[in-house]
DNA sequence: GCGAATATAATAGCATTACTATCATAATTA
DNA sequence: TAATTATGATAGTAATGCTATTATATTCGC
């Protein structure tokens, strides 16, 4: 029984390899996932952002990175905001596969909202079931310059692109599940967005601000802190 | 009796409008407030920011702005990112000033807890007290760009010269009223600076993004979501 | 396997940005 | 009144954020 479960999880990874992450094809010109070229753009820059930021980051230097003309980019993305659109996006769609296949069979919503919330706010390890892409990279690149990719003066023409539906469709899913726990709560969007940004500045916090945060001994207390907010206010008395 | 205290507010009034606020002298080459020219950069800069956006905003636009040369401005201030590291702890030293005025003889704890996350989270209107600024215009510009201002990869250096001690000093008051009310709960820095980013954001989710967040019809939803957030917290049972 | 289409490389160029430098003139201060 | 200091006017430079052009690969249909 054991071994044939194991067995079907090896299927399952098998089917997944093979599955690609969709993004909004808004975001891009050409989509990377069809050429060599294109993965090594993304590739190279979630290592060239990782590195030296988002501000310093240019395609003339990612050109340089991967040893390909700056131009040749410029036929993927529009401009490095574009790209970093496209990372996002990416990473959500990422994250709500795994949501979902981690919530399979679990019936209780109160368990359910636990796992979620602790998959959104822990520290991400390295996922071998999407191939080139370093997903530790792209979760510092999220934690430090996620909210670039929306407080720009262009987020309205862009949300009616549709290129932030990866994550609103996240939110949305999150806060379903606090609605099947407590009907009568208003503010489950709001919380849950809350939350999962809220634990990303605390990331940054430990690392570069850590008056802004409190480091607790032998736990992951973003987590910890996470999970209680949620509980309290859904099983909240008001 | 009435009037007697009536007369203080305005003695206080009066004294508190030739107050200014103190901003780190590492943010400016030479302080803005010393000059005519000075206030003029703060005050179009801040008009000018919140029109088209700190991306799109440059010194050479700002000069045309307030009709002085790019180059006198870069004696004020050693780039953009200066300048709105000025507004942000400008921002933050005015706040906290209101936050002890407001605070002043309020005893109970809970009550104190409430002014301070009220005021933190609810809309700015107009303070007459502090002449040039426009105190409106500066809360749509620390929503939308004050992420902007530590999400770099100079926040170690500026941080070690103090650039975020205003912010910091602010959060640390909030969190000892918290620590106040219950001393056993492990996270109040995370708490309060979850509560007023997370504040910051909704708000723009409002504007920009309102499938991440949820407004209610007849009350500030942010404030009455940031208050019971504390609230819960504070006093929850873990 | 060959020609046609398509993708990439190589290179150039141009307007704007992010500054720095210089010098003249105005305002302040000693 | 001279000396200092602040501002204005103007120029210049390296880097950025693109677009264009042409040449060379690579892939695809037949």
């Amino acid at each position: 029984m054991l071994l044939y479960s194991h067995i079907i999880i090896l299927f399952m990874q098998e089917l997944i390899s093979k599955l690609s992450i969709r993004v909004n094809s808004h975001i891009y010109l050409k989509d990377p996932e069809t050429s060599d070229l294109g993965k090594r753009i993304v590739d190279g820059g979630i290592d060239l952002i990782d590195e030296i930021g988002f501000e310093a980051f240019t395609f003339r230097k990612l050109g340089q990175h991967i040893k390909s003309p700056e131009a040749s980019i410029y036929r993927y993305f529009e401009s490095k905001h574009k790209l970093l659109l496209y990372l996002m996006s990416w990473y959500w769609g990422w994250m709500e596969y795994r949501m979902v296949l981690g919530l399979t069979n679990i019936k209780s919503p109160q368990e359910r909202l636990n796992i979620a919330i602790t998959m959104l706010t822990e520290q991400v390890s390295q996922d071998s079931n999407f191939s080139h892409i370093d997903e530790v990279k792209l979760n510092r690149i999220v934690i430090s310059e996620s909210s670039k990719s929306y407080l720009t003066k262009d987020v309205d023409h862009e949300n009616k692109e549709g290129v932030f539906s990866g994550y609103k469709s996240l939110v949305a899913r999150v806060s379903d599940i606090v609605e099947e726990i407590n009907p009568n709560y208003k503010y489950r969007h709001m919380l849950v967005s809350t939350v999962i940004e809220g634990a990303h500045h605390q990331r940054y916090f430990v690392e570069h601000l850590p008056k802004l945060t409190d480091v607790v001994k032998g736990e992951d207390a973003i987590v910890t802190f996470s999970l209680q907010i949620m509980i309290n206010a859904v099983q909240g008395n008001e």
